[in-house]
DNA sequence: TTGGTATAGTTGTCTATACCAATTATAGAG
DNA sequence: CTCTATAATTGGTATAGACAACTATACCAA
């Protein structure tokens, strides 16, 4: 195994950390560390790349935390099983969603305005009595089919300057940017219905078919609500994945 | 600030990162660290109460991976808007689901066998062509009331001696004492559908209804599956809560 | 007022070392 | 051969110190 040390480069801008996370998962996936077995000791690898051990143990404490790895006192640390479907946790948005589903993403804009949000919405943005809301009504298609139809509010605070063309671009990265905040965890409820009438016409179904509702609240680093999606999902065409960690 | 190093027990089994961890999540919560400000830094924490600063780091990283706090680089560590709904993330059992919900849970045996799997089932479970697999059917109660039916699939390798009393009792012990492995992460899917004939006779409710149908797969520390279970809640009744992590 | 610079304070990264706790491998006794 | 005590190995916890990257402020000069 000599010239390991060469695969990390002490002189990157890109922190020692990372690259043994990236060499790591390399191995992995490439199959060099097989499933159940272990890798090197933390010490092992930490002479073969001349790097100390702390360093070396903040990678595998990451790629534990992702569940690539898990760790056995006295024993190892192993490499996991991986899942047979990956899960689309992180995922935020319809599009990356349809995507990585392997379908292609298209929007109809039905309704953008300005109002005071319902006392439901407005208490979980944590706002003001009086305060308003963007209210963005589209329908979300998945290979030119109706998915889902999706109402989004936006506190006109966070992001004042919104329109109707901004509506379309990525709105995360401007609302970082102007909030000097990062976007930081979600809250998610769950669950089925009957379509109304009114989805119904646009979700393209009969009535009395079942629907899947999710409502987000998404949060920035700070813990300040910045938006509420509400989606409705076509039953017979949206399943929703998700993992739970431990 | 005197006296603040007696807080912390350096003689005891519980490591100083926890302690450390219940000390901030205390304050946290009294309100003496309130939200949005920030909490002393690392290496203030660190003299005060007289441990190193890669300790009150470690426990620090500990709480903003738990979404307490939020760390700025060259500004400060602060604390995180608590959200309004508590997630029920981290649940697993139809019992704690309830509890947590405020509402006494109870169930009723309907099935017990030995059976060969349907192919999704022993599919996602990665079984064998061959192998059995336990099924059990149960009604779920949430003050005496129907919530859902639950249909549990476990792989009779994993614990053969699985009977009718054992299922009641908290399996997860007996499985992790018989694995030699932990419980750890697991794989939902959720789907929106009427609900059938049959499930409607034991949810007590009318044909032509939603139902929220829950598939969960659990994975042992290691990877391998051991738990499928296929639940029907009422839609009438119940909401799934989760978070999204970044 | 504007722009630059020095400075102090913060988190981020990294090293080197030490000891503890759980597990496994090994040598030796019977 | 089996059992047992010991040693070696592994991950877990903790310390001390160093430098980098970034932020906020104060101050000075144009």
């Amino acid at each position: 195994m000599k010239g390991m040390k060469d695969l990390i480069d002490k002189e990157s801008r890109v922190p020692i950390y990372l690259q043994i996370e990236e060499l790591l998962k390399q191995r992995i996936y490439l199959e060099e560390f097989k499933i159940g077995e272990n890798i090197p000791s933390e010490r092992e690898l930490s002479e073969q790349l001349n790097v100390s051990r702390m360093t070396v143990r903040q990678s595998i404490t990451n790629l534990v935390n992702n569940g690539l790895l898990y760790r056995e006192k006295g024993r190892g640390t192993y490499v996991a099983n991986p899942k047979l479907e990956q899960p689309l946790n992180g995922l935020t948005s319809f599009t990356e969603d349809m995507r990585a589903r392997g379908m292609e993403p298209s929007s109809k804009l039905i309704n953008f305005e300005k109002i005071i949000p319902p006392f439901d919405i407005g208490r979980e943005l944590q706002l003001e009595e009086d305060e308003y809301v963007f209210h963005v009504i589209r329908i979300r298609n998945a290979d030119l089919k109706p998915m889902a139809i999706e109402r989004t509010y936006i506190p006109v605070k966070i992001f004042p300057e919104l329109d109707e063309k901004k509506i379309m671009g990525s709105l995360y990265a401007l609302i970082e940017a102007r909030s000097h905040q990062k976007i930081g965890n979600a809250i998610q409820q769950m669950e089925a219905a009957i379509v109304s009438k009114e989805d119904s016409k646009y979700l393209q179904i009969s009535t009395s078919q079942a629907v899947l509702i999710i409502k987000r609240t998404s949060f920035l680093t700070d813990g300040v609500p910045f938006e509420l999606v509400r989606s409705t999902y076509r039953a017979d065409r949206y399943k929703f994945i998700s993992e739970i960690k431990r």
